[in-house]
DNA sequence: TTTTAAAAAGAAACAGTGTTTCAATAAGAA
DNA sequence: TTCTTATTGAAACACTGTTTCTTTTTAAAA
């Protein structure tokens, strides 16, 4: 029985349907908005997350929707921010190893199972799923945010001087483009086969980290 | 005065708007429509590219489209496949080098180019820009013949023994993928900077020719 | 407590999309 | 010339994002 706090005995993730909790609740509406678009996304898939389709899940007029996002470019910014989290959870789950080049691979792998775990997130932050919504800087730094433990590690390695390149932005930037681009290739059409693609994924970040890291060991 | 073939006087790229050339120059307007969806596209992008336009400045009915084209898919295919021209001649159009390694870094300087100078038709072949259309046998086959100029060269460079890896087509998808990862995170807005998105190819040139090629020169 | 002004509801409409229908029309073969 | 087949071209359908507008509700002021 915790109801103590300022809020009456309203759960947000059971009892807020929407006529329920109307504008005192504007916040909850808008977690539970997000939730809906969130949950149609995963089901059927980016293109099928439209402002009605959400509306109708959620039981209210599409006009709410457009009072508390603006447009459907800010409810797809909203699912960038979410899918940037689930990223950043993705690379915490990944224990932190003494080997930094077995660390990077694992990180590594981390990537590909987000992509193919979460494929729509993965194609509305990187894939342009949302055709309107593009980038700004908040989003920018959210993504940023989610790379922040590979960036870590690769300045780890710099200081330690077994990265010999200086600046660690350009190296995860450079990292981070190539892996995408496979993924990309393959979510795109461009490699039909799911063994291929993977297959040209691991060579990919061996062959990076070879790169990157001093000749022995 | 060369009107001597079968075809009466008819020059498809001048005299033949819509009406004029109907049905019995099928083949005509076909290619006037791809010509009209083309034009829309190089000048304002490919999401402006909708059948009402086409069909407007062609000034005929949508149905004539239908007809032809089946869908806005079947149309999308054909914009695919006319890029893929294009890139193939951006290629063919980079002079042969006896040094292989320099050839490499020219005909991935085409490929940068051709993204900057034709960023539509790239969206469209590689960056998803008609959602609807996805890549199947004949538009990947059609990509294999844009990338065959570099599928020559890695092969060249295997049997020279200058290449350890043994499978030309892995070596050029690992390649391909690396620097559309690059193109791709800038045309989506997450390289904000072109002068860093082209450092950032420049570099990955030098890195993935520096890998595949035996350490000596 | 009553009045008043602001804000949200909720349906309906607008402008756009890809696509299909269907009468009127034209084309090519019999 | 007649007949059958295919094309025309406008209109409609089902969908999209978004906006308008009247009714209702809400929160603050008197």
């Amino acid at each position: 029985m915790n109801n103590s706090s300022k809020m009456p005995s309203i759960d947000a993730h059971t009892v807020t349907t929407y006529p329920k909790a109307k504008l005192q609740h504007a916040e909850i509406v808008r977690l539970n908005i997000i939730e809906a678009a969130a949950a149609i996304m995963q089901e059927f898939g980016p293109e099928a997350v439209t402002i009605r389709r959400v509306a109708q899940k959620m039981e209210c007029p599409t006009k709410v929707i457009y009072n508390l996002f603006g447009s459907k470019e800010g409810l797809a910014k909203e699912l960038f921010l979410e899918g940037c989290k689930l990223l950043a959870a993705s690379f915490q789950e990944v224990p932190e190893q003494v080997d930094i080049k077995q660390y990077l691979h694992e990180l590594g792998q981390a990537y590909w199972d987000f992509s193919q775990n979460y494929t729509s997130y993965y194609m509305v932050m990187f894939g342009g799923a949302f055709s309107e919504f593009k980038p700004e800087e908040e989003s920018l730094l959210a993504i940023g945010t989610a790379l922040q433990q590979v960036i870590t590690i690769i300045t780890k390695a710099i200081e330690q001087g077994i990265i010999t390149e200086k600046d660690p932005i350009l190296v995860v930037n450079l990292v981070w483009a190539s892996l995408h681009g496979i993924i990309h290739l393959y979510l795109g059409g461009h490699i039909i086969n799911k063994e291929t693609a993977k297959a040209l994924y691991d060579r990919s970040v061996s062959n990076l980290i070879h790169t990157f890291f001093r000749s022995d060991n």
